[in-house]
DNA sequence: CTTAGCGGATCAAAGGTTTTCATCGAGGAG
DNA sequence: CTCCTCGATGAAAACCTTTGATCCGCTAAG
């Protein structure tokens, strides 16, 4: 018995198996073109009956190829678990990293410390890609991956100079104006925005969305609208703020549904009814959240799985070495009506 | 200029550097003791200089070890996204690992082909350990992880024979009993259960500690317990059902926030006051649903971060061989005061 | 008859690190 | 002054795979 029985098998011995030379078999698995039919069966039946696996770190020493992407998250901590929308990013991204037999290594960067950890691990090479959701301005850690020679995907639009930069981004403002127009649709004349936080072009695109729709200036504008930094919390006191500000408001246009949940509960408490006095729509067409407000929730759907996935396909390209015809690439956004509006 | 400028430094070069040996700058970064200072500081030095990062692969390949950890759900995925105790045990998991340096490869498996998936990659040798969350009874997964030759640390009981298993798990029965108690401390004679799944082992333990507290038999239970499935939905529902069944009710006992969320919109429709006509106790104390329930919920927690750094400990003690004297943990819960009891 | 070309297999080097084993030098004991 | 011991160091093997260069046996073209 030349071959321990508890090590795992390696490329020798498949190919002493299959009969051939280590070269050949690696051939094979590589699915080279250059292999004989009968060496390549001998090998495949060899690599089945030994239940052969490739060594992953022999592979990515000879190759530099790690077969590992990160997936990088800027946001601060609490935000994250409290909004299902990360949840169901990350849930997209380990599908479609999986589909393609990639490994996912998750990281929140979030502290000064995180973002040294993700530079050294980036800059350290054991990846081989990166997918990045940093909307903020000055996000520390787009500067730290900009000047990485690392290929990068973007969700959305992060703050600065996007030349050069791949990204899949909403159309956000697209949305928005579906929405406003919505509510012109229903005959609304006073209709208020609570906005995302201004430091995020996601929240910037939604607004100008709002004030395209409703030919606003900055001045207009300034009076309809308040901030929410996307919070619940802040959906409620931006509402608070409009109310007392806006009097006679019939429709606000909420952007995201997190905060929307929130305007609906000081509407409530206002007594104004949903939707008779007050339209709402929000934006994110979040399932969990939108179907159980009350009323149902009226929302702008941004297909996140979507985004991801086209998130991926382009990063996998862009890692084959492929061109790619649109380094940035902007995905539709449609209303979904329920009974808030 | 010998060393090429744009290629990463090797080990070779940071010897050179130092004027030493491979293997003395080795020993270096691996704080072996058998080296004289001067050695350990121009090597120290001129890793800094250089900003050397040892190459992962070629560790990996001569140590055997990746450096990685898998973290596996096998939730299906509806579930992983509406309900934030995941997102929360994903983001304590990535922070607890990147604390240990040390990488996380995040795994959502559920279908048949997800298990294939998994089990290849589990027996590739691609991870150093695992983490599962797997409740379910017979699941698959547990199975797949079992049989492999793989140190693991599951979250909370997995279904089946634990002998020789790693696992930290919330002392559930005993929160459930504390709920209860408090429900009966407050006067409370009619108290009821909404249960998550009974396939699920923390399901079992909480309806156990709610009949012990009760001095209930299995016949008095069914009476006084509805199967919710841990799901808004089944909470509202499971709610219906209980009220119908006993309506003179004036407490009830809800296995998770998220139900408890539903069962609270159920008794508003059925106008019930809460606390007044009926007190309602939660179980996770999630703060995102607690706080924002009408009334804020009382419930009782479980604290999922401090359960998966113990997790993580536990997974790292496994991996440095080092023997553990408690191969089961279990984590204290305590009951959170709010308004609804 | 020589040689270029070709399909296909093999050889051997390379990739970066850890670790065993041997060596070297210094200092202490006899 | 010699012999030992011991700590620090270096040389080299091992880990496993990919891949460019080489080689082999033959056919077809010159």
């Amino acid at each position: 018995m030349l071959v321990s029985n508890h090590a795992r098998p390696t490329l020798e011995d498949v190919a002493a198996r299959a009969g051939v030379s280590r070269a050949t078999a690696s051939r094979v698995l590589n699915a080279s073109p250059r292999v004989s039919p009968e060496a390549l069966e001998a090998v495949n039946a060899a690599v089945t009956a030994l239940g052969y696996q490739p060594n992953r770190a022999a592979r990515a020493l000879v190759t530099r190829r790690t077969g590992a992407v990160a997936v990088l998250f800027s946001e601060p901590e609490p935000k994250i678990f409290d909004d299902p929308h990360f949840a169901r990013l990350i849930r997209a991204g380990a599908r479609a990293l999986a589909d393609m037999d990639v490994q996912m290594v998750l990281m929140l960067v979030h502290s000064p410390d995180d973002q040294a950890r993700a530079h050294r691990f980036l800059a350290g090479g054991h990846v081989d890609g990166a997918l990045v959701f940093a909307p903020h301005r000055n996000d520390e850690l787009v500067s730290v991956v900009k000047k990485l020679p690392l290929p990068v995907v973007y969700a959305g639009k992060p703050w600065g100079s996007l030349r050069g930069m791949h990204l899949v981004d909403n159309d956000n403002e697209g949305g928005a104006v579906l929405a406003t127009e919505h509510l012109k649709s229903l005959g609304r004349r006073k209709i208020v925005h609570v906005s995302g936080p201004l430091d995020e072009l996601s929240a910037i695109d939604r607004l100008n969305g709002f004030k395209s729709a409703l030919s606003l200036d900055d001045k207009g504008a300034a009076r309809l609208t308040e901030d929410g930094g996307f919070t619940r919390e802040g959906g409620r006191k931006a509402m608070s703020a409009l109310l007392a500000r806006v009097p006679g408001l019939d429709a606000v246009f909420v952007a995201s549904d997190l905060m929307a949940a929130g305007a609906l509960e000081t509407l409530h408490e206002a007594g104004r009814r949903v939707p008779e006095d007050v339209a709402v729509v929000g934006f994110d067409d979040h399932v969990a959240i939108a179907e159980h407000t009350v009323p149902p929730l009226t929302s702008v759907r941004q297909d996140s799985d979507e985004q991801v996935k086209v998130m991926v396909e382009h990063l996998m390209k862009l890692l084959r070495d492929e061109t790619v015809k649109k380094k940035q690439q902007m995905l539709p956004t449609v209303l979904v009506p329920r009974e808030s509006a």
